[in-house]
DNA sequence: CTGTTAGCGCTTTCAT
DNA sequence: ATGAAAGCGCTAACAG
């Protein structure tokens, strides 16, 4: 903008009409890219929008057009890592469609939850994507905006797709991939959410299938990291001959390598030690924690797929979605040595 | 909402009025808490609002108000979670002043930064919150939006307040602490952007003090785990005596703890480890790496001023304020063992 | 206290 | 190809 730009109110479609020399229809056919505009007027347009410093005013388009191409995200921490591959994969499908996703954490509202999706809705949605585990009670969407949860399966709104990454796959697949290392003397720490509670229930029916009992430790309890500590502290505690713990995701894992090394043991020669999520943490090359890949920004594009035909046919029936996980050894996890035991 | 809540339109203000029997006005009038409302009047037009399952419609009260209790934050990316704390600053000044914001990262933008900045640009901002370090160049904010830039200093918009954490009071920090544990074989890995080279400025004038000369690694690469891998890793070979290592962040801090391992050497035994950000990492129970915490959560609250301040009185001259850093010792330095060297 | 009347800035027919 | 006019849903004076 030039220097006179004196601090005045910010300039609108008219202002711009007016120094282009052409009608505000006009300055709004070249907003719109409308093709049917000559490209004298549409460079005099474009000018006068720069040297103005002009930007369209959001609020107004969205109430003038009767519609948006903005769809919500709503998790429930910033520091959960995991809607960030999510929210990529989203983007993958999304932006090609000229659609922009706004996240929006609802641990930061006065209302958990509710209070976040309430604010979002009431800008116009595309559509709304709901990620987050153990949400308080059903969400309140109403029926005019398509919604998909991702990755949480209870309390679903009512006409919401989901997708979801199939935790009891991915228990059974920690379950399977332990007992083929040899450890019979497995322990799982786990916490309280929906998440938590299906790789329990996949990792638990497959290591009863080889009658293999478990340990089990942290049930309704977080699942921070200082949690995982505190209950694979627990679980060695009353269990030292334990070779092998599954923890409920890859931040409480950590918790356990903590455990574990406050004992004195070492991974992966004393005891394996196998997480969920494959995040960064598990990923670091000083960590390098075994997990299992949820596949997020798989479930990201699946969303935003779903969204789309939503949206294209509001009617059509709900999905359910389920996404395979993947085991990601890493050096967290070793062959029971025979020598041991 | 009730169950015969057809897929129609969403409800607007005169749907809500028809149905409590009121005129649209009064229903305006309990939505912006008007004290002079008559109780039953009001109860009347809540549950309208319930029945209807209404949301006022963002778009037409910002329209029409001309103004938003919003302000926006641009961040660079989710992963890098220091923007966790400011936000939460923000949020304890803002929340009770009504204020929400919106977080955007440019990263997913396809114009990184700049598409960023415009999309919430367009929103009518009550203000904005630049905190990412590199700006690919200046950020044409126009005059319109009261702005603050947290964390960086390099490329301020014309007029904006900075609020930052004094990273050269905070590498000099660092220095005196590895210096006043006896360490003189002493390294740094540091990376690309305006914090690195104030920390690394900070903590050289501090050891050229005392006359020790600095090993200096990874200028001009990023500032990743695996950067700060390859730079440690890079720096140890070239020389093997060093006793303590300053990373520019706690994630090369991990890194280097990375590189110190797969040379055998332990921490912090061999060699000490201080990272930067006092991050989750750090704070991490299994990880426990001694660092400078940054004070993120002031700079928020700070910010937050800054930015009340401004919209108060658009022309008071642009703020400079530093926040001093604090060091936070933890598992990864000691004092240098007088048998070594 | 409550209803009426103007717009807010922009998109959209509909003419021209 | 471009201009004129009619709203989108809501707030904000003003009257009653």
């Amino acid at each position: 903008m030039t220097a006179h730009a004196a601090k005045t109110r910010r300039p609108t479609i008219y202002d711009v009409a007016e120094r282009a020399g052409v009608s505000k229809s006009l300055v709004s056919l070249v907003l719109t890219n409308s093709p049917s505009v000559r490209p004298a007027k549409r460079t005099a347009v474009l000018a006068a929008i720069k040297e103005l410093g002009y930007r369209p005013s959001r609020a107004a388009t969205t109430l003038a057009s009767r519609e948006t191409k903005n769809i919500g995200l709503v998790i429930d921490d910033y520091r959960n890592l995991w809607f960030v591959d999510l929210l990529r994969g989203m983007q993958q499908e999304l932006k090609p469609l000229g659609y922009q996703v706004t996240v929006a954490d609802s641990s930061s509202a006065d209302d958990p939850g509710q209070g976040t999706v309430e604010r979002l809705l009431s800008m116009h949605l595309a559509g709304l994507v709901v990620a987050m585990d153990e949400p308080r009670e059903t969400l309140a969407t109403g029926p005019w905006t398509p919604t998909v949860v991702a990755g949480w399966r209870e309390n679903l709104p009512e006409g919401a797709d989901l997708i979801a990454n199939d935790d009891d796959a991915g228990g059974r697949l920690a379950a399977n991939y332990l007992l083929e290392l040899g450890h019979t003397k497995i322990g799982h720490v786990t916490g309280s959410g929906a998440a938590a509670a299906h790789r329990w229930a996949g990792f638990h029916s497959r290591t009863a299938e080889s009658g293999v009992p478990l340990r089990i430790w942290g049930q309704g309890h977080g699942t921070t990291e200082e949690d995982g500590y505190q209950a694979a502290s627990a679980l060695l505690a009353h269990f030292p001959d334990t070779t092998a713990i599954f923890a409920a995701n890859d931040t409480m894992a950590v918790g356990t390598l903590a455990a574990i090394k406050a004992r004195g043991l070492s991974v992966p020669m004393d005891i394996s030690v196998l997480g969920y999520d494959n995040s960064p943490a598990a990923q670091s090359r000083y960590l390098d924690i075994s997990s299992i890949d949820d596949k997020s920004e798989e479930v990201g594009t699946l969303t935003a797929k779903a969204l789309m035909s939503r949206i294209a046919d509001p009617d059509r029936t709900p999905l359910r979605t389920f996404v395979q996980p993947e085991l990601i050894p890493r050096g967290t996890t070793s062959r029971l040595e025979p020598a041991r035991n």
